[in-house]
DNA sequence: GTGGTCTAGACCACC
DNA sequence: GTGGTCTAGACCACG
């Protein structure tokens, strides 16, 4: 579970987290049953205050993505059922237009575009996708 | 000058503004000398307070990018000179970098991806490259 | 007719002129069918815009202190009946706590402040009280 | 530390504070590394919003007067040296020249003056002179 | 008509 | 608990 922070986007942080960790489980990334890194262990990595990271832990409890146990960790619940790949496809979408209108106002055009985003999709290969579950 | 507000992003309303403008500007867009929309038509097309508006033209001021005159407007300094392509390709892959890490918590597979952002790309486009889109 | 502004304090400035217009018309020192300075006269004199003149100028109107007629000028109306002195002294015992207030913060002894008042109110008669009050 | 507001007058409310606070910890009823009440607490006591005390504290450490530290307090800074003797005399003169020109234009005469301010200075005492006014 | 300022309410990050 | 930020509404000065 990868989590990456920008802090000059203006996104509250304890969100960021929210989201970053509802997709992971909603996607299978994070299966459930499997913890969570402590809110302590995680505050620290992300080098944040814990109140933000226990508020995002909070939250996500909230909305049923995770199981907060006392004195045992955070653990993703069951409910967190994969997104179809319709909800899936209508978030990537939007971040994606997000870009293209950033391009507009750059100027840059599109199959310039088009060969900067394939450029970064070859390099964005960290992890093998070792488990290809395409759930529908 | 078209500028695209996204109220859930949770990225402040008047630094979209500024970003927009800025990019605008920086691009050729918007040329030196050329008048903005005043802070209350701005805000009224928008549906947003004037406050807003006028923080992000203060905020465009103090960044040099425009100049604002009591009594006449805000209007676009000579000093913003184009971005360079190395800038602007920066500031671009900043943007497409969050779409991947977004897609992968999604789990949404790399060929997939490119099949959408292809779609959107297609569909986005408002106006001729050829550019006439700079008069208000 | 003499006005004083203060741009630092705070108080708006039509509001200044409209108090102070208001209180030598209660007062005496500009008598009933007495001419103000015009709006143009008034506003070159006191460096200021025109249109803050005139907003002043309005208000002492809604207020039923002067009259004002087009093409020949504001007057000073009979309405503005001399205060009566327990209006008056509350007026200036406002201010007059102002003082106090302060001179407590900045831990002015009583006697000290009462040496001060009496030194400033011995060289405040830079006119006679006949006639003097005229010239900017 | 007390601090009297007056809400007709015009002034704005954060300024009034500003000046009641510099003024305190200039002239050494607040001393130095003491604490000032926190924004909440403040804004709660004078019954006004809590950005306005948040934008008076600001103003007073951009002016040096005191020290805001995040999640401790605000705190007079020991560079408030006490002002000289010369500067507030200047400042109370200021004051008090408003006094006369609000009593001339309500045709106050002098004696008459004197003596209100007499009345004031004796009412005037909320504590001793002594000063034991330096607790909150 | 133009931009600027003050006050307010709600939300965020941090100790 | 602490201070900081963003959005909003009302009012002011100016061309």
């Amino acid at each position: 579970m990868r989590i990456e922070l920008n802090f000059k986007s203006g996104v509250p942080t304890y969100l960021q987290i929210v989201e970053q960790v509802k997709y992971a489980a909603a996607s299978g990334v994070l299966r459930a049953g499997e913890g969570l890194p402590s809110i302590r262990i995680l505050a620290e990595r992300l080098r944040i205050n814990r109140n933000t990271v226990a508020k995002a832990y909070t939250e996500l409890e909230r909305q049923g993505a995770i199981e907060v146990i006392q004195g045992k960790g955070a653990f993703v619940t069951d409910k967190a059922s994969p997104l179809r790949k319709s909800v899936r496809d209508s978030l990537i979408t939007e971040t994606i237009d997000a870009v293209l209108v950033q391009a507009h106002h750059l100027q840059i055009s599109q199959d310039e575009l088009l060969e900067i985003f394939q450029q970064r999709l070859e390099k964005f290969t960290p992890v093998t996708p070792k488990s290809e579950e395409n759930h529908e």
